[in-house]
DNA sequence: AGGGAAATGACCCTTTAAGTCCGTTGACTT
DNA sequence: AAGTCAACGGACTTAAAGGGTCATTTCCCT
């Protein structure tokens, strides 16, 4: 699997943890509705600046963020 | 500081620790030359993809790569 | 110290892909 | 039936990726 998708994993992991929809995600990182659709499946090459607010809106750190078994190696 | 700075430094600082050059690190990651001193000058806003390349490159695994103080909060 | 080479930095430009926005569809719920 | 949610497609705008060139800094070596 690769990173996008380990990405895409981790953020609808954390999503679902805090019980938000992919809209409800979405207008709390201000990114577009279907960007996250398409990022939880993989499908997109997220940039840092946008990885940043999606990662913020699931309120967790970064380091908590790829601190999970599929970005140990 | 924001995202991009703060990665920029953490390569920066794992390349020295490996005694690259840029041009050693981008040959390595298969990026151009120009393009690591940007990254490292925190003027890139770098994708998943490139990102991975360079994490790999610094001979890290992401988890490590974001294990530091500067993405703890 | 001074000269030369290697390493890095900064600027600019083109090509490619990231990210937005419109809509539709199917599954599930109430 | 109406509403929420997720997935998907197409068209569009903006920015990332890559590469060229030259300036500047760093660091050896006599």
């Amino acid at each position: 699997m690769d990173i996008k998708n380990k990405v895409g994993q981790r953020i609808k992991a954390l999503r679902k943890e805090l019980e938000l929809s992919q809209e409800a995600l979405a207008l709390k990182a201000e990114v577009d509705r279907t960007y996250v659709t398409d990022v939880e499946n993989g499908r997109r090459n997220v940039s840092l600046v946008i990885l940043e607010r999606l990662i913020k809106a699931l309120e967790v750190s970064i380091t908590e963020f790829f601190n999970s078994k599929e970005f140990r190696k």
